[in-house]
DNA sequence: GTTAGCACTCGATAGAGACGAGTGCTAACA
DNA sequence: TGTTAGCACTCGTCTCTATCGAGTGCTAAC
């Protein structure tokens, strides 16, 4: 597809304008608030081109042009190269150190949301290596064991295992032998790299209280695969209200749901951090580009941040196609660059 | 206020035909549909008096009648009465012992939503008592140490800090002994009782690594102070559009954010916590009765659980006025009934 | 290739009228 | 005295129609 540089302006003109009012964009308008001199007649011609092109619709035959997702598509791709290295300043984020990361990243969602006037979304990063750096078991009581796992990039699981009755009291020297045990057998791997062979060989060594292994391997294997699913946190979603072509009963309740329920948005955010494995770069999935169902009539826009320790995550703004896609991707760029910044250890 | 038992019965027909139809319902209406046997004229006169009262209003001149929030509360306060020990089935509830409390809970938040067809608010236990339990410090890297702390009910908290590298390095034997210290003179202590005395001994006790026991002091009573914002799951927030009352873009919208923001209904779960202190009965908040502003078209009722081990939390509902308060109050009665059992030890 | 002009389309908006549900009031009845 | 039938009245909702105007495609002239 090879457009002229005529075509080419009108259609962002188009675009740009539909994306201010939300209106479709009449041959008359372009005609008079761009520099192209052209008639509002000479706009048509080519407005007639551009829609046998599929670039533009008309929602009915006697109202202006509204951009096809193609369209949009044309025009994103176009900004994109434009954009590619100006990072604008997201000026009041005021991104003190928090001390928790989920804090941090719950207050990143609101400031996108805001700033924006989209919804946004924002997910926990994940461990990709899943390599165990610590395990520690404590005794809480006289029949429970708390099994504390640390993963690679600090990320904490705990969890809390009751004992048989019939299990022997566990004495100091044998906790702490476990814990020696544990610790020297299972650091550094991943729980790909916890083949059975090596559970076997740690339970011979446990001798009478392998059951206890058994169960702490188990707990910790699950501990770090719970992690698989990515936490997510939203910001925003009323925002939607803003756009009429969201708004109505059945598009909005539909919408909201997928925010409530997060598994979508869970999704979502898993594909672009796969489809941005290698350079972290922006996504944009236009209308029906979006593996989301429910987000047929939205843009969404995401990006991927890098905490450094092998912790990815994704950052998103979810609004009508008509968003300023401008402003979403500085803003995205902005805050990935700065949570790259504040995390990423010297 | 004292209603013969026609004006109640009429008053209860009246508010049960507007829960099933959300319209405003006639005097017609009743004289057909209740076992009364008067003329559409008499419930007239009746309704003439019970507007008088302030328990039902019409919309317009030429409308049916509509309870009002006081009309509700009549309504409801009697109902409840009737309602005391009746705890009907929550049949397919299938509450199979989930390993996880946060996975449970999320489960009944869907659970009741789905069953009422209301959204629903669900709150995560909150330790009452905040008794430590136990304290564990572990070396994760050279400058890094490792707390865990655990509070009465199991509630697990953890939390990295960052040696400074002046500090000299912790071998084993004086970690131990940290630990034996922090968990002989802190547990079973509330953070009220850890006081600047307590604190000044333990440091002394601690010699040269008394800078580290003041920052695991203050990790551990943040990490409890961090347990008081009530953690809430919701679910079918998008069931407000199936209520037009509750559907327009101006009160959806905030509606949405009350339940995305979450902040609010922290406070009303709190609120309802306090109220239900002793007795654990069901609240209902009808319109203005509410404390969030945000659900002053609402009604919402709430009821306690109790998982033992001083561990409580609320469980919530909201829904429109016309809400079928019945059924509501059923299945939160069911609800907390059945986590009441699937929780408390024996 | 560009533009002016014109007939045409079609959604949006507003007003008029009909409809009907529901009321309050009055007068009659048991 | 409480109950009821009847009737005029109110007012929101729905439907229909007319009007308006933004925007188009096409043609002919520049």
């Amino acid at each position: 597809m090879n457009l002229t540089e005529r075509k080419t302006k009108i259609l962002h003109a188009i675009v740009r304008n539909y994306l201010e009012t939300g209106e479709p964009v009449g041959s008359r308008t372009i005609s008079k608030y761009t520099d192209l001199n052209l008639s509002s007649a000479t706009i048509r011609n080519e407005m007639a081109d551009l829609e046998e092109m599929g670039l533009i619709l008309q929602p009915h035959t006697s109202a202006g042009r509204i951009p096809s997702d193609k369209g949009y598509r044309v025009y994103v791709d176009e900004m994109l190269r434009e954009k590619e290295q100006e990072v604008d300043r997201m000026q009041e984020m005021l991104l003190e150190k928090e001390e928790k990361l989920e804090k941090l990243l719950q207050q990143a969602a609101r400031q996108l949301a805001l700033s924006t006037n989209y919804a946004s979304m924002v997910s926990l990063p994940r461990a990709v290596g899943n390599k165990l750096k610590f395990i520690q078991l404590s005794r809480l009581a006289h029949d429970q064991l708390l099994i504390t796992v640390v993963i690679e990039g600090n990320i904490i699981k705990n969890r809390v295992i009751d004992l048989d009755d019939l299990e022997e009291v566990l004495d100091e020297q044998t906790m702490l032998k476990l814990n020696i045990l544990l610790n020297t057998r299972l650091n550094g791997l991943s729980v790909e790299e916890i083949s059975l062979g090596l559970i076997a060989a740690l339970k011979s060594e446990a001798g009478v209280h392998s059951e206890i292994i058994a169960q702490v391997i188990d707990a910790a294997a699950e501990s770090i695969r719970a992690d698989e699913g990515l936490e997510i946190y939203t910001s925003g979603a009323n925002n939607i209200f803003r756009y009429p072509e969201l708004a109505d009963q059945q598009k909005a309740s539909e919408l909201i749901n997928t925010f409530e329920e997060k598994a979508d948005l869970r999704s979502l955010a898993e594909e672009s951090l796969q489809a941005t494995a290698e350079d972290n770069a922006i996504q944009v999935y236009i209308g029906a580009e979006s593996p989301v169902q429910t987000m047929q009539n939205c843009s969404v826009v995401t990006a991927t941040y890098d905490l450094g320790d092998g912790l990815r995550g994704t950052v998103g703004i979810i609004g009508p196609k008509r968003m300023d896609y401008d402003k979403v991707v500085s803003s995205l760029k902005t805050l990935t660059y700065q949570l790259d910044q504040i995390y990423k250890r010297a």
